[in-house]
DNA sequence: AATATTTTTTAGATTAATCTAAAAATAGTA
DNA sequence: TACTATTTTTAGATTAATCTAAAAAATATT
Protein backbone atom coordinates (compact mmCIF):
# COMPACT_ATOMS: atom_id res chain seq x y z
CA UNK A 1 0.00 0.00 0.00
CA UNK A 2 0.90 3.52 -1.04
CA UNK A 3 3.38 5.86 0.99
CA UNK A 4 1.95 6.72 4.47
CA UNK A 5 -0.57 9.88 4.70
CA UNK A 6 -0.66 12.84 7.21
CA UNK A 7 -3.44 11.53 9.30
CA UNK A 8 -1.72 8.10 9.31
CA UNK A 9 1.54 9.81 10.41
CA UNK A 10 -0.36 11.42 13.41
CA UNK A 11 -1.81 8.68 14.59
CA UNK A 12 1.45 6.34 14.64
CA UNK A 13 2.97 9.60 16.86
CA UNK A 14 0.10 9.58 19.37
CA UNK A 15 0.49 5.99 19.76
CA UNK A 16 4.05 5.96 19.91
CA UNK A 17 4.25 8.43 22.55
CA UNK A 18 1.25 7.16 24.46
CA UNK A 19 3.29 3.49 24.84
CA UNK A 20 6.15 5.32 25.60
CA UNK A 21 4.67 7.76 28.33
CA UNK A 22 2.97 4.59 30.17
CA UNK A 23 4.32 1.40 28.77
CA UNK A 24 0.75 0.72 28.03
CA UNK A 25 -0.78 -0.33 24.65
CA UNK A 26 -2.84 3.05 23.74
CA UNK A 27 -6.34 3.10 24.52
CA UNK A 28 -8.42 4.24 21.64
CA UNK A 29 -10.27 6.97 23.46
CA UNK A 30 -7.01 8.14 24.34
CA UNK A 31 -5.56 8.35 20.62
CA UNK A 32 -8.95 9.99 20.05
CA UNK A 33 -8.30 12.51 22.31
CA UNK A 34 -4.68 13.67 21.07
CA UNK A 35 -6.13 13.51 17.61
CA UNK A 36 -8.95 15.54 18.44
CA UNK A 37 -11.05 13.09 16.43
CA UNK A 38 -14.03 10.26 17.64
CA UNK A 39 -13.35 6.75 18.74
CA UNK A 40 -14.90 5.36 16.21
CA UNK A 41 -12.37 7.35 13.65
CA UNK A 42 -9.60 5.85 15.70
CA UNK A 43 -10.78 2.54 15.26
CA UNK A 44 -11.00 2.64 11.55
CA UNK A 45 -7.56 3.78 11.74
CA UNK A 46 -6.21 1.53 13.82
CA UNK A 47 -7.37 -1.04 11.41
CA UNK A 48 -6.25 0.47 8.03
CA UNK A 49 -3.27 0.51 9.90
CA UNK A 50 -2.52 -3.18 10.81
CA UNK A 51 -3.88 -3.96 7.41
CA UNK A 52 -0.55 -2.11 5.97
CA UNK A 53 2.70 -4.54 4.33
CA UNK A 54 4.24 -4.80 6.67
CA UNK A 55 1.72 -4.17 9.56
CA UNK A 56 2.46 -0.79 11.76
CA UNK A 57 0.13 -1.66 14.72
CA UNK A 58 -0.63 -4.76 16.62
CA UNK A 59 -4.26 -4.49 17.74
CA UNK A 60 -6.51 -6.97 19.57
CA UNK A 61 -10.48 -5.71 19.80
CA UNK A 62 -10.84 -4.16 22.97
CA UNK A 63 -6.98 -4.53 24.10
CA UNK A 64 -5.34 -1.40 22.69
CA UNK A 65 -2.80 -0.82 19.84
CA UNK A 66 1.28 -0.86 20.41
CA UNK A 67 3.07 -0.16 17.16
CA UNK A 68 4.98 -3.03 15.34
CA UNK A 69 8.89 -2.40 14.58
CA UNK A 70 8.10 -1.18 11.71
CA UNK A 71 5.54 1.31 13.12
CA UNK A 72 7.73 2.71 15.34
CA UNK A 73 10.35 3.56 13.45
CA UNK A 74 8.13 5.75 11.04
CA UNK A 75 6.82 7.04 14.20
CA UNK A 76 10.70 7.93 15.68
CA UNK A 77 11.49 9.57 12.27
CA UNK A 78 8.41 11.89 12.53
CA UNK A 79 9.31 13.06 15.98
CA UNK A 80 12.77 13.62 14.32
CA UNK A 81 11.78 15.75 11.86
CA UNK A 82 8.82 17.06 14.29
CA UNK A 83 12.14 18.22 16.67
CA UNK A 84 14.61 19.43 13.84
CA UNK A 85 11.93 21.79 12.13
CA UNK A 86 11.28 23.40 15.18
CA UNK A 87 14.67 23.70 16.11
CA UNK A 88 15.23 25.29 12.58
CA UNK A 89 12.58 27.69 13.68
CA UNK A 90 13.93 28.78 16.81
CA UNK A 91 17.47 29.04 16.21
CA UNK A 92 17.09 30.44 12.45
CA UNK A 93 13.99 31.94 12.14
CA UNK A 94 14.08 33.75 15.03
CA UNK A 95 10.58 31.85 16.36
CA UNK A 96 10.32 31.62 20.19
CA UNK A 97 9.62 28.13 21.59
CA UNK A 98 6.03 28.57 22.35
CA UNK A 99 5.22 29.27 18.62
CA UNK A 100 6.87 26.99 16.59
CA UNK A 101 4.67 23.38 17.86
CA UNK A 102 1.84 23.98 15.39
CA UNK A 103 4.03 24.71 11.91
CA UNK A 104 6.70 21.93 12.95
CA UNK A 105 3.06 19.68 12.64
CA UNK A 106 2.70 20.13 9.42
CA UNK A 107 6.19 20.52 8.23
CA UNK A 108 7.13 16.99 9.53
CA UNK A 109 4.93 15.11 7.28
CA UNK A 110 7.07 16.67 4.21
CA UNK A 111 8.30 13.10 2.64
CA UNK A 112 12.09 13.54 1.21
CA UNK A 113 15.19 11.94 3.31
CA UNK A 114 17.34 14.12 1.77
CA UNK A 115 15.72 17.43 3.33
CA UNK A 116 16.04 15.99 6.70
CA UNK A 117 19.74 15.23 6.38
CA UNK A 118 20.42 18.14 5.14
CA UNK A 119 18.73 20.52 7.83
CA UNK A 120 20.06 18.40 10.74
CA UNK A 121 23.31 19.31 9.35
CA UNK A 122 22.62 22.82 8.89
CA UNK A 123 21.21 22.94 12.23
CA UNK A 124 24.41 21.08 13.53
CA UNK A 125 23.24 17.77 14.38
CA UNK A 126 21.62 19.11 17.84
CA UNK A 127 20.64 16.74 20.49
CA UNK A 128 17.71 18.30 21.55
CA UNK A 129 14.44 20.48 20.68
CA UNK A 130 13.71 23.86 21.77
CA UNK A 131 11.84 22.52 24.69
CA UNK A 132 14.33 20.26 25.52
CA UNK A 133 13.14 17.38 24.07
CA UNK A 134 15.36 14.80 22.41
CA UNK A 135 16.40 14.33 19.04
CA UNK A 136 16.39 10.81 17.40
CA UNK A 137 19.16 10.85 15.14
CA UNK A 138 18.98 8.88 11.54
CA UNK A 139 18.68 5.48 13.08
CA UNK A 140 16.31 6.38 15.46
CA UNK A 141 18.56 6.68 18.41
CA UNK A 142 17.58 9.25 21.65
CA UNK A 143 19.74 11.27 23.21
CA UNK A 144 19.38 9.86 26.89
CA UNK A 145 19.96 12.46 29.49
CA UNK A 146 19.45 11.93 33.28
CA UNK A 147 17.37 15.08 34.19
CA UNK A 148 14.79 15.32 37.40
CA UNK A 149 11.62 17.92 38.12
CA UNK A 150 12.24 21.08 39.81
CA UNK A 151 10.06 19.66 42.33
CA UNK A 152 12.62 16.84 43.21
CA UNK A 153 15.98 18.57 42.91
CA UNK A 154 17.64 18.95 46.48
CA UNK A 155 17.53 22.20 48.39
CA UNK A 156 20.53 24.23 47.84
CA UNK A 157 21.17 21.79 44.94
CA UNK A 158 22.46 23.87 42.01
CA UNK A 159 20.80 22.57 38.50
CA UNK A 160 20.47 23.67 35.18
CA UNK A 161 16.67 24.32 33.00
CA UNK A 162 16.63 21.34 30.29
CA UNK A 163 13.26 21.19 29.71
CA UNK A 164 9.64 20.96 29.99
CA UNK A 165 7.16 18.37 30.80
CA UNK A 166 4.67 20.48 29.29
CA UNK A 167 5.14 21.94 25.89
CA UNK A 168 1.76 24.38 25.85
CA UNK A 169 2.33 27.67 24.29
CA UNK A 170 0.75 29.21 27.64
CA UNK A 171 3.54 27.67 29.97
CA UNK A 172 5.75 28.35 28.03
CA UNK A 173 5.50 31.42 27.42
CA UNK A 174 4.85 32.17 31.32
CA UNK A 175 8.63 30.72 31.49
CA UNK A 176 9.73 33.65 28.98
CA UNK A 177 8.13 36.09 31.08
CA UNK A 178 10.25 34.46 34.17
CA UNK A 179 13.40 34.29 32.29
CA UNK A 180 13.09 30.21 33.03
CA UNK A 181 14.32 29.36 29.43
CA UNK A 182 16.49 26.33 28.56
CA UNK A 183 20.00 26.29 30.23
CA UNK A 184 18.97 29.19 33.28
CA UNK A 185 20.54 28.05 36.35
CA UNK A 186 17.95 27.60 39.43
CA UNK A 187 18.69 26.15 43.14
CA UNK A 188 15.89 25.71 45.07
CA UNK A 189 16.07 27.69 48.70
CA UNK A 190 12.88 27.48 50.49
CA UNK A 191 9.91 25.10 50.20
CA UNK A 192 6.55 26.24 51.58
CA UNK A 193 4.69 23.83 53.39
CA UNK A 194 1.96 25.85 53.28
CA UNK A 195 1.21 25.93 50.02
CA UNK A 196 3.55 24.46 48.31
CA UNK A 197 5.39 26.96 46.55
CA UNK A 198 8.59 27.25 46.25
CA UNK A 199 11.76 30.16 46.74
CA UNK A 200 14.87 29.79 44.38
CA UNK A 201 17.56 31.29 43.27
CA UNK A 202 18.34 32.35 39.50
CA UNK A 203 21.36 32.47 37.42
CA UNK A 204 23.19 33.29 41.04
CA UNK A 205 20.96 36.73 41.73
CA UNK A 206 17.52 36.78 41.45
CA UNK A 207 14.95 35.39 44.14
CA UNK A 208 11.98 33.98 42.87
CA UNK A 209 9.03 32.30 43.66
CA UNK A 210 7.68 29.62 41.83
CA UNK A 211 4.25 27.05 42.52
CA UNK A 212 4.16 23.62 42.39
CA UNK A 213 2.82 23.51 39.27
CA UNK A 214 5.46 25.35 37.01
CA UNK A 215 7.83 23.29 39.63
CA UNK A 216 6.33 19.89 38.19
CA UNK A 217 6.44 20.76 34.88
CA UNK A 218 10.06 21.93 34.67
CA UNK A 219 13.33 19.54 33.98
CA UNK A 220 16.62 20.44 35.16
CA UNK A 221 19.98 18.56 35.36
CA UNK A 222 22.43 18.81 38.10
CA UNK A 223 25.39 20.26 37.88
CA UNK B 1 -15.83 27.67 2.91
CA UNK B 2 -13.31 26.27 5.03
CA UNK B 3 -9.33 26.88 4.61
CA UNK B 4 -8.34 26.32 1.08
CA UNK B 5 -6.95 22.35 0.50
CA UNK B 6 -3.42 21.13 -1.43
CA UNK B 7 -5.29 20.14 -4.52
CA UNK B 8 -6.90 23.30 -4.89
CA UNK B 9 -4.30 25.78 -4.27
CA UNK B 10 -2.08 22.94 -6.90
CA UNK B 11 -5.21 23.87 -9.49
CA UNK B 12 -5.16 27.84 -8.73
CA UNK B 13 -1.35 27.84 -9.55
CA UNK B 14 -1.85 25.80 -12.95
CA UNK B 15 -4.23 28.23 -13.89
CA UNK B 16 -2.57 31.47 -13.23
CA UNK B 17 0.52 29.90 -14.91
CA UNK B 18 -1.67 29.08 -18.22
CA UNK B 19 -3.47 32.24 -17.64
CA UNK B 20 0.28 34.20 -17.60
CA UNK B 21 1.87 32.71 -20.45
CA UNK B 22 -0.72 32.77 -22.92
CA UNK B 23 -3.16 35.65 -21.71
CA UNK B 24 -6.33 33.14 -22.64
CA UNK B 25 -8.18 31.45 -20.36
CA UNK B 26 -6.81 28.21 -19.05
CA UNK B 27 -8.41 24.97 -20.79
CA UNK B 28 -9.54 22.00 -18.65
CA UNK B 29 -7.20 19.69 -20.59
CA UNK B 30 -4.15 21.72 -20.06
CA UNK B 31 -4.90 22.21 -16.36
CA UNK B 32 -5.45 18.16 -16.19
CA UNK B 33 -1.80 17.99 -18.23
CA UNK B 34 -0.08 20.17 -15.68
CA UNK B 35 -2.01 18.63 -12.55
CA UNK B 36 -1.69 14.99 -13.94
CA UNK B 37 -5.43 14.40 -13.52
CA UNK B 38 -8.46 13.70 -16.13
CA UNK B 39 -10.02 16.57 -17.25
CA UNK B 40 -13.35 15.33 -15.42
CA UNK B 41 -11.43 15.74 -11.77
CA UNK B 42 -10.52 19.33 -13.25
CA UNK B 43 -14.15 20.10 -14.30
CA UNK B 44 -15.11 19.07 -10.82
CA UNK B 45 -12.57 21.12 -9.16
CA UNK B 46 -13.48 24.43 -10.85
CA UNK B 47 -16.84 24.08 -10.00
CA UNK B 48 -16.13 23.56 -6.55
CA UNK B 49 -13.58 27.00 -7.26
CA UNK B 50 -16.04 29.13 -8.63
CA UNK B 51 -18.86 28.40 -5.87
CA UNK B 52 -16.39 29.65 -2.96
CA UNK B 53 -16.72 32.55 -1.44
CA UNK B 54 -15.04 34.65 -2.53
CA UNK B 55 -15.30 33.08 -5.90
CA UNK B 56 -11.50 32.24 -6.81
CA UNK B 57 -12.27 31.46 -10.29
CA UNK B 58 -14.69 32.70 -13.23
CA UNK B 59 -15.55 29.80 -15.70
CA UNK B 60 -18.43 29.38 -18.43
CA UNK B 61 -19.26 26.04 -19.52
CA UNK B 62 -16.60 25.13 -22.57
CA UNK B 63 -15.23 28.34 -22.74
CA UNK B 64 -12.38 27.91 -20.02
CA UNK B 65 -11.31 29.68 -16.99
CA UNK B 66 -9.51 32.46 -15.44
CA UNK B 67 -8.97 33.26 -11.48
CA UNK B 68 -11.21 35.96 -9.82
CA UNK B 69 -8.84 38.97 -7.81
CA UNK B 70 -9.14 36.62 -4.96
CA UNK B 71 -7.85 33.54 -7.21
CA UNK B 72 -4.92 35.76 -8.60
CA UNK B 73 -3.79 36.80 -4.78
CA UNK B 74 -3.91 33.20 -3.90
CA UNK B 75 -1.75 31.77 -6.51
CA UNK B 76 0.30 34.59 -6.51
CA UNK B 77 1.10 33.87 -2.27
CA UNK B 78 1.22 30.29 -3.13
CA UNK B 79 4.56 31.03 -5.85
CA UNK B 80 5.60 33.14 -3.45
CA UNK B 81 5.96 30.59 -1.30
CA UNK B 82 7.31 27.89 -3.97
CA UNK B 83 10.07 30.26 -4.67
CA UNK B 84 11.23 30.81 -1.69
CA UNK B 85 11.73 27.41 -0.09
CA UNK B 86 13.49 26.81 -3.73
CA UNK B 87 15.86 29.97 -2.70
CA UNK B 88 16.18 27.93 0.91
CA UNK B 89 17.14 24.68 -0.57
CA UNK B 90 19.68 25.98 -2.79
CA UNK B 91 21.40 28.86 -0.25
CA UNK B 92 21.02 27.70 2.75
CA UNK B 93 20.52 23.71 2.17
CA UNK B 94 23.28 23.24 -0.67
CA UNK B 95 20.73 21.68 -2.88
CA UNK B 96 21.25 22.00 -6.93
CA UNK B 97 18.36 23.87 -8.86
CA UNK B 98 17.54 20.45 -10.68
CA UNK B 99 16.53 18.95 -7.04
CA UNK B 100 14.61 21.77 -5.22
CA UNK B 101 11.16 21.78 -7.26
CA UNK B 102 9.55 18.66 -6.12
CA UNK B 103 10.15 19.38 -2.14
CA UNK B 104 9.17 23.05 -2.76
CA UNK B 105 6.15 21.71 -4.60
CA UNK B 106 5.00 20.25 -1.34
CA UNK B 107 7.10 22.97 1.18
CA UNK B 108 4.86 25.86 -0.47
CA UNK B 109 1.00 24.41 1.52
CA UNK B 110 2.62 25.02 4.70
CA UNK B 111 0.27 27.80 6.05
CA UNK B 112 1.64 30.00 8.28
CA UNK B 113 2.54 34.12 6.85
CA UNK B 114 4.98 34.50 9.70
CA UNK B 115 6.77 31.70 8.76
CA UNK B 116 7.05 33.32 4.97
CA UNK B 117 7.87 36.54 6.17
CA UNK B 118 10.56 35.28 8.46
CA UNK B 119 11.95 32.68 5.74
CA UNK B 120 12.00 35.65 3.26
CA UNK B 121 13.65 37.85 6.18
CA UNK B 122 16.35 34.97 6.59
CA UNK B 123 17.07 35.01 2.66
CA UNK B 124 17.68 37.95 2.79
CA UNK B 125 13.98 39.41 0.36
CA UNK B 126 15.60 37.55 -2.70
CA UNK B 127 14.42 38.82 -5.69
CA UNK B 128 14.62 35.64 -7.74
CA UNK B 129 14.81 32.24 -7.75
CA UNK B 130 17.25 29.75 -8.51
CA UNK B 131 15.95 29.30 -11.57
CA UNK B 132 15.94 33.24 -11.92
CA UNK B 133 12.27 33.13 -11.48
CA UNK B 134 11.30 36.18 -9.62
CA UNK B 135 9.87 35.77 -6.18
CA UNK B 136 6.53 38.61 -6.02
CA UNK B 137 6.77 39.90 -2.29
CA UNK B 138 4.34 40.09 0.27
CA UNK B 139 1.98 42.60 -1.75
CA UNK B 140 2.19 40.08 -4.94
CA UNK B 141 4.23 42.58 -6.84
CA UNK B 142 6.81 40.93 -9.07
CA UNK B 143 10.38 42.26 -10.05
CA UNK B 144 10.16 42.74 -14.13
CA UNK B 145 13.50 42.42 -15.78
CA UNK B 146 14.28 42.84 -19.46
CA UNK B 147 15.72 39.76 -20.41
CA UNK B 148 16.00 37.82 -23.50
CA UNK B 149 16.28 34.02 -25.27
CA UNK B 150 19.96 33.63 -25.80
CA UNK B 151 18.52 33.03 -29.38
CA UNK B 152 17.69 36.71 -29.34
CA UNK B 153 20.77 38.36 -28.21
CA UNK B 154 22.99 39.95 -30.97
CA UNK B 155 26.55 38.32 -31.94
CA UNK B 156 29.29 39.23 -29.89
CA UNK B 157 26.78 41.16 -27.58
CA UNK B 158 28.49 40.45 -23.56
CA UNK B 159 25.33 39.25 -21.51
CA UNK B 160 24.60 37.11 -18.17
CA UNK B 161 22.79 34.06 -17.98
CA UNK B 162 19.97 35.09 -15.73
CA UNK B 163 17.51 32.08 -16.07
CA UNK B 164 15.24 29.37 -17.82
CA UNK B 165 12.16 28.90 -19.68
CA UNK B 166 12.85 24.98 -19.19
CA UNK B 167 13.40 24.39 -15.87
CA UNK B 168 12.89 20.63 -16.24
CA UNK B 169 15.99 18.66 -13.95
CA UNK B 170 17.43 17.10 -16.36
CA UNK B 171 17.74 20.26 -18.70
CA UNK B 172 19.56 21.65 -15.11
CA UNK B 173 21.61 18.83 -14.94
CA UNK B 174 22.57 19.90 -18.61
CA UNK B 175 23.77 23.70 -18.36
CA UNK B 176 25.34 22.67 -14.73
CA UNK B 177 27.87 20.38 -17.07
CA UNK B 178 28.42 23.04 -18.98
CA UNK B 179 29.01 25.62 -16.44
CA UNK B 180 25.91 27.70 -17.28
CA UNK B 181 24.79 28.60 -14.06
CA UNK B 182 22.82 32.04 -13.39
CA UNK B 183 25.09 34.53 -13.38
CA UNK B 184 27.66 33.14 -16.00
CA UNK B 185 28.73 35.57 -18.58
CA UNK B 186 28.25 34.91 -22.60
CA UNK B 187 28.64 35.70 -25.95
CA UNK B 188 27.87 34.50 -29.10
CA UNK B 189 30.28 34.33 -31.87
CA UNK B 190 28.86 32.44 -34.55
CA UNK B 191 25.53 31.21 -35.43
CA UNK B 192 25.52 27.73 -37.49
CA UNK B 193 23.14 28.06 -40.14
CA UNK B 194 23.49 24.81 -40.88
CA UNK B 195 22.58 22.79 -37.90
CA UNK B 196 21.20 25.90 -35.49
CA UNK B 197 23.67 25.58 -33.12
CA UNK B 198 25.65 28.33 -31.41
CA UNK B 199 29.39 28.74 -30.96
CA UNK B 200 29.41 30.92 -27.58
CA UNK B 201 32.52 32.77 -25.10
CA UNK B 202 31.61 31.53 -21.62
CA UNK B 203 33.09 33.66 -18.90
CA UNK B 204 35.70 35.15 -21.20
CA UNK B 205 37.77 32.49 -21.62
CA UNK B 206 35.98 29.07 -22.95
CA UNK B 207 34.53 28.38 -26.44
CA UNK B 208 31.94 26.33 -26.64
CA UNK B 209 29.04 24.88 -29.18
CA UNK B 210 25.67 25.09 -27.69
CA UNK B 211 22.55 23.66 -29.62
CA UNK B 212 19.32 25.69 -30.34
CA UNK B 213 17.28 23.81 -28.18
CA UNK B 214 19.98 25.09 -25.21
CA UNK B 215 19.63 28.72 -26.76
CA UNK B 216 16.22 28.62 -26.88
CA UNK B 217 15.24 27.83 -23.25
CA UNK B 218 17.95 30.10 -21.55
CA UNK B 219 17.58 33.81 -20.29
CA UNK B 220 20.19 36.27 -20.89
CA UNK B 221 20.31 39.90 -19.97
CA UNK B 222 22.63 42.22 -21.77
CA UNK B 223 25.35 44.09 -19.55
C1' DA C 1 -23.23 22.85 -44.55
C1' DA C 2 -22.50 18.19 -43.09
C1' DT C 3 -19.56 15.25 -40.86
C1' DA C 4 -15.71 13.92 -38.13
C1' DT C 5 -12.58 14.99 -34.40
C1' DT C 6 -11.49 16.98 -30.14
C1' DT C 7 -12.69 18.98 -25.86
C1' DT C 8 -15.56 19.47 -22.06
C1' DT C 9 -19.08 18.15 -19.13
C1' DT C 10 -22.13 14.87 -16.83
C1' DA C 11 -23.15 10.51 -14.54
C1' DG C 12 -21.82 7.20 -11.59
C1' DA C 13 -18.07 4.85 -8.75
C1' DT C 14 -14.18 4.59 -5.54
C1' DT C 15 -11.10 5.59 -1.58
C1' DA C 16 -9.48 8.11 2.58
C1' DA C 17 -10.89 10.27 6.53
C1' DT C 18 -13.99 11.75 9.11
C1' DC C 19 -18.77 11.81 11.63
C1' DT C 20 -23.18 10.08 14.63
C1' DA C 21 -25.83 6.60 16.64
C1' DA C 22 -26.31 2.15 18.26
C1' DA C 23 -24.51 -2.36 19.66
C1' DA C 24 -21.14 -5.08 22.07
C1' DA C 25 -17.46 -5.81 25.22
C1' DT C 26 -14.90 -4.60 29.28
C1' DA C 27 -14.32 -2.59 33.77
C1' DG C 28 -16.06 -0.79 38.15
C1' DT C 29 -19.19 -1.15 42.08
C1' DA C 30 -22.66 -2.37 45.25
C1' DT D 1 -21.71 -11.85 41.37
C1' DA D 2 -25.03 -8.93 39.14
C1' DC D 3 -25.77 -4.46 37.69
C1' DT D 4 -24.09 -0.22 35.92
C1' DA D 5 -20.97 2.75 33.66
C1' DT D 6 -17.38 3.29 30.43
C1' DT D 7 -14.91 2.04 26.40
C1' DT D 8 -14.63 0.14 22.02
C1' DT D 9 -16.44 -1.49 17.91
C1' DT D 10 -19.81 -1.74 14.15
C1' DA D 11 -23.11 0.22 10.90
C1' DG D 12 -24.25 3.66 8.00
C1' DA D 13 -23.44 8.60 6.21
C1' DT D 14 -20.76 12.45 4.45
C1' DT D 15 -17.18 15.15 1.98
C1' DA D 16 -13.01 15.84 -0.87
C1' DA D 17 -10.61 14.24 -4.60
C1' DT D 18 -10.02 11.36 -7.75
C1' DC D 19 -11.37 7.85 -11.63
C1' DT D 20 -13.89 5.71 -16.21
C1' DA D 21 -17.34 5.82 -19.58
C1' DA D 22 -20.69 8.16 -22.04
C1' DA D 23 -23.08 12.38 -23.56
C1' DA D 24 -22.86 17.00 -25.22
C1' DA D 25 -20.65 20.95 -27.12
C1' DA D 26 -17.17 23.22 -29.74
C1' DT D 27 -13.86 23.00 -33.44
C1' DA D 28 -11.87 21.37 -37.67
C1' DT D 29 -12.21 19.13 -42.19
C1' DT D 30 -14.03 17.69 -46.18
MN1 LIG E 1 1.64 16.41 12.21
MN1 LIG F 1 9.33 20.13 20.89
MN1 LIG G 1 2.18 22.11 -4.65
MN1 LIG H 1 11.73 27.95 -9.49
Amino acid sequence: MNPISKAEENHLKAIFTLCEESDKPASTNAIAKIMKTKAASVTAMIIRLSGKEPSLVNHQKHKGVRLTKAGKKLATNLIRKHRLWETFLVEKLNFSWDEVHDIAEELEHIKAEKLIDRLDEFLGRPKFDPHGDPIPDAEGNFTYRKQILLTELVKNQAAVVVGVLDDSPSFLQYLNKLNLVLGAKVQVLERVDYDGSNRILLNDQQEQILTNKVCQNLYVKTL
